[in-house]
DNA sequence: CACAAAAATTTACGTGCGTAAAATTTTATG
DNA sequence: CATAAAATTTTACGCACGTAAATTTTTGTG
């Protein structure tokens, strides 16, 4: 390594004996220059080590690497899950992924797309808010930039939307329930952020109809990203005014039934499937904790790694000019039986 | 809104009637310019919805005013809990924050470091992965960079550090324990990632034996961020083993803890402070589940608002020249107690 | 080995803004 | 109201790089 270090690109090309525009093409494809002039390029960057300045390469570009990852609300492990995985899928094909959350709150959830706006990105992958989302300025967002959104739906907007199937995911919990003991209520949030839960709610009432069970549905009053408190208090009220209809009670999600299964908890009811047991809870999502619940709960795998790689490799497709209409993909979940039912 | 698109600067100010620099000036910040100034550009942006291009902004700008949020693990709610309080206090003070992960992964945080070190941050809010981290690379980066480092202490690295008052963490626990019942023993990883433990281990032993009790270590096996995991598995055997020397469980951390409870659940064992229950479980940070296990989990509750208050604070005043020697701050935890202890 | 086509490289100019120093305007003082 | 001091604004230059068009080099063909 020497000691004299390479202040801009101009200085770093004649480190190496080439014009600046030449290292310029290099760093933007190593490919696309010859290999001599690529292994003169890559000594030099061993002795140097010197680095392209971001905000120069980036205030010209007409496209930069940058892709920005959007989701509801970064302290929901559901959605750190997510982060996560679509960060290490943007590493690997290449781009520079930031992630930002909207902290629960609509005006900050507008005021991220603003502030993404400004970083030029190639793409962005979104998971909306949900029915609390400022429909205009998600469109609006999304006719400028290439967007696909994942998770939560926004009517059709969007390049594409990847998310759950969530029929499916009721559907399967559904008879499996039914299967294995008596049919399910559902207990869910009246007024639930997320226009999953509207989805899961009518698959749950259309798959019990089909088994010829009424469908029952309690409804959990509150509001905001506090599912666990909603399940617990709103739990542990229509256990004592006896509102669950059945033993078996299938949740919205699993952060409802992780709140729900405290609230049976305090009250004695010993959850699972064993005879000696009171009731059933099942939830869907397997968020990452629900394999240490107590019991662990039973519930739909959401695919995570699939949603997360179908959605980069949408995003990749449009971002590299694809012209593809508006598509949506739903992702199947797996039962993962566990004690709670 | 005007139709006509304002491109640069330049233009926008040219509309509002003034040269570029004073409109850069405004931008840098809007009292150094005079009241009759200001108007002007503001009527201005109220017309044409103008904003600086940020990479050309921050390209020559001696100091930006971005920051960066670097966490360990971000799908750990913990952590997740330390970026969403840490990013909304950055905006607050006026700066950009983004956040970053290391993945859990020692090699991905050094190049989190690197490319935050392209980004020309004003300064870093860094939460090492604790023994894994690079020490010189860190060391390296807290030279370049005004760094405050939470959570996890890494020798004196950094201008500041702001993290729990761990000794003080376990000395309320094992008294409150002691006080209530059998004294407890002490539940831990063998390879623990992260410093603190060893500062509860060695507070556990020190408190044990000022209260006159022998105290009982008991590690766990396994390595990695599946803590959960660990004190599930490690947790069954220990309770097949009868390795766990008293019926009263003081855990390293929560994650730690509940995992263990569901080891508990899983044998029959009735997990709380009444007298039909079989052990007792406590564990440490107040986990934000913590509050949701069966039966919910007396912990100490790390105060994460203050943490991160104090660590914005700190950097702030060092962004902004403050020459402070390097300084800890240890934050007292709180008592909280559940039904498992 | 000549020569056209293809690929790589260089020339020349543009991007949008920061900032020190110079010029101007405003404010304070007598 | 004159004048010096202070505050503000403008002039002039620089930053670090992207990229289209022109030039050079390489490759393929007979």
């Amino acid at each position: 390594m020497s000691n004299h270090r390479v202040r801009n690109m101009e200085e770093f090309a004649a480190m190496s004996g080439l014009s600046r525009p030449t290292v310029s093409k290099y760093f933007h494809n190593p490919e696309s220059v010859r290999p001599t002039t690529r292994k003169r390029i890559e000594d030099a960057l061993t002795k140097y080590d010197y680095r392209p300045n971001v905000f120069a390469m980036n205030q010209n570009r007409k496209l930069t690497r940058n892709v920005g990852i959007v989701v509801p609300y970064l302290a929901d492990p559901v959605f750190g899950e997510f982060a996560r995985t679509i960060e290490l899928r943007c590493v690997a094909a290449g781009y520079s992924p930031t992630v930002f959350s909207a902290h629960g709150d609509a005006d900050y959830e507008v005021a991220v797309l603003e502030s993404l706006r400004a970083l030029k990105p190639a793409g962005v992958l979104m998971a909306p808010l949900g029915r609390g989302s400022d429909h205009r300025a998600v469109e609006k967002f999304c006719a400028d930039v290439p967007t696909v959104l994942f998770d939560s739906e926004l009517r059709d907007l969007g390049a594409a939307f990847v998310g759950a199937d969530n029929p499916q995911f009721t559907r399967l919990m559904v008879d499996y329930l039914c299967r294995t003991g008596p049919p399910p209520c559902f207990f869910e949030m009246k007024t639930p952020a997320n226009p999953n839960a509207g989805k899961r709610s009518k698959s749950y009432v259309q798959t019990m109809e089909r088994l010829g069970h009424t469908p029952e549905i309690i409804q959990a009053a509150g509001t905001g990203w506090g599912f666990e408190e909603i399940g617990y208090k709103e739990g542990l009220r229509a256990f004592e005014a006896g509102a669950f209809t059945s033993d078996t009670i299938l949740c919205s999600n699993d952060r409802l039934a992780i709140g729900l299964l405290t609230a049976a908890y305090e009250k004695g009811l010993r959850v699972g499937r064993g005879d000696d047991c009171a009731i059933r809870i099942a939830g869907q999502d397997d968020h990452p904790f629900s394999r240490f619940t107590c019991p662990p709960l039973t519930t739909i795998a959401q695919d995570f790694e699939a949603i997360s790689q179908q959605a980069c490799e949408l995003l990749v497709a449009v971002i590299e000019g694809a012209d593809l209409p508006h598509e949506k993909r739903f992702i199947e979940g797996r039962l993962v039986m566990r004690e709670s039912a």
